[in-house]
DNA sequence: AAAAGGGGCAACCGCGGGTCA
DNA sequence: GTGACCCGCGGTTGCCCCTTT
């Protein structure tokens, strides 16, 4: 379907100076997705080239922000949500990013609309039980009750993750469990011998790379860690063809990667950038 | 049944602040 | 110092859909 098309199906969706203006396709949702994926937020107004979107920066940014975010809260303003946003809005006034800092998952747009639609409107009318004004409460309850159980799934898949996250914590204990057998391996190694002679400083690298288990790849070379575990002490030697052994850790060490997910095809020469900030 | 009205929300616009060459 | 560029914010607009008349 062409642009001029998609146009006059949409009504409003026109091509003004170059850019394409109005609601957004399920098409340039999924190129805005896979561009976000593929470079990250920010460099908006790069968007239009390399992902190959008819938008503006702004545009796209918004869309982004407002809609296509993975961590977005979808369905109803919770009667707790709405109470923080009143007491927000007491203390900030129109401040809705602010305010939007305090609702995780929700945005200022949101926030706005949502103040605007429930108690701009509140203040406007007085109140009254006349049947209209039930009527309007009924329909209110009915589109509570939808938004309700659209959050309910909601939640559901967050608790599947959730499950998900726990086994791969698990996974990554054991892993650890392994990696001070290697330490330990290692050290005799280094007492033995001078087989290995760069040992200590991969030791090292090692010992960086493994302490953070929780660390995204992202906030890792963001510099973002969070210590967990301390490598020093407490690792009894084993034994005695540790080198051998040794081989068959060091393989297993590899397959943090994938455990990892996003450390992809990583090398050994990875461990060394993610110990990088800590130089 | 159809037109009118209104609510809700996505998207746009203008402005201001921050950064960088 | 300054101009260009980028980004974020708050206000506003326009469209869709549902309800009412």
């Amino acid at each position: 379907m062409s642009w001029a098309m998609m146009a006059g199906h949409l009504g409003w969706g026109f091509i003004e100076e170059g850019w394409r203006k109005g609601p957004w396709t399920a098409e340039e949702d999924k190129l805005l997705i896979e561009y976000v994926k593929l470079h990250g937020e920010g460099r908006w107004n790069s968007v239009a080239r390399l992902a190959g979107l008819k938008r503006n920066g702004k545009s796209c940014r918004l869309r982004w922000v407002n809609y296509l975010r993975p961590d977005l809260k979808r369905g109803q303003i919770t009667p707790h949500e709405e109470s923080i946003i009143i007491e927000l809005h007491a203390r900030w006034g129109n401040r809705w990013s602010t305010i939007a800092r305090s609702l995780p998952g929700r945005t200022d747009n949101e926030i706005k609309n949502y103040w605007r639609t429930h108690f701009k409107k509140k203040n406007k009318l007085p109140s009254d039980n006349n049947t209209s004004d039930l009527k309007s409460k009924a329909r209110l309850l009915k589109r509570q009750q939808f938004q309700q159980q659209q959050l309910l799934q909601q939640q559901q898949q967050q608790l599947q993750l959730q499950q998900q996250q726990e086994q791969h914590e698990q996974q990554l204990q054991l892993n650890q469990l392994d990696m001070k057998r290697i330490m330990s391996l290692l050290d005799e190694t280094e007492n033995k011998s001078s087989v290995l002679p760069y040992v200590p400083q991969l030791r090292q690298e090692m010992a960086t790379a493994v302490s953070y288990p929780n660390t995204t790849v992202e906030q890792q070379q963001a510099g973002l860690f969070y210590p967990m575990m301390d490598f020093d002490g407490n690792v009894s030697g084993s034994g005695s063809d540790t080198s051998n052994e040794v081989d068959v850790l060091w393989d297993g060490l590899w397959n943090l990667d994938d455990i990892n997910g996003n450390f992809g095809a990583t090398s050994k020469v990875s461990l060394h950038n993610l110990a990088t900030p800590f130089s």
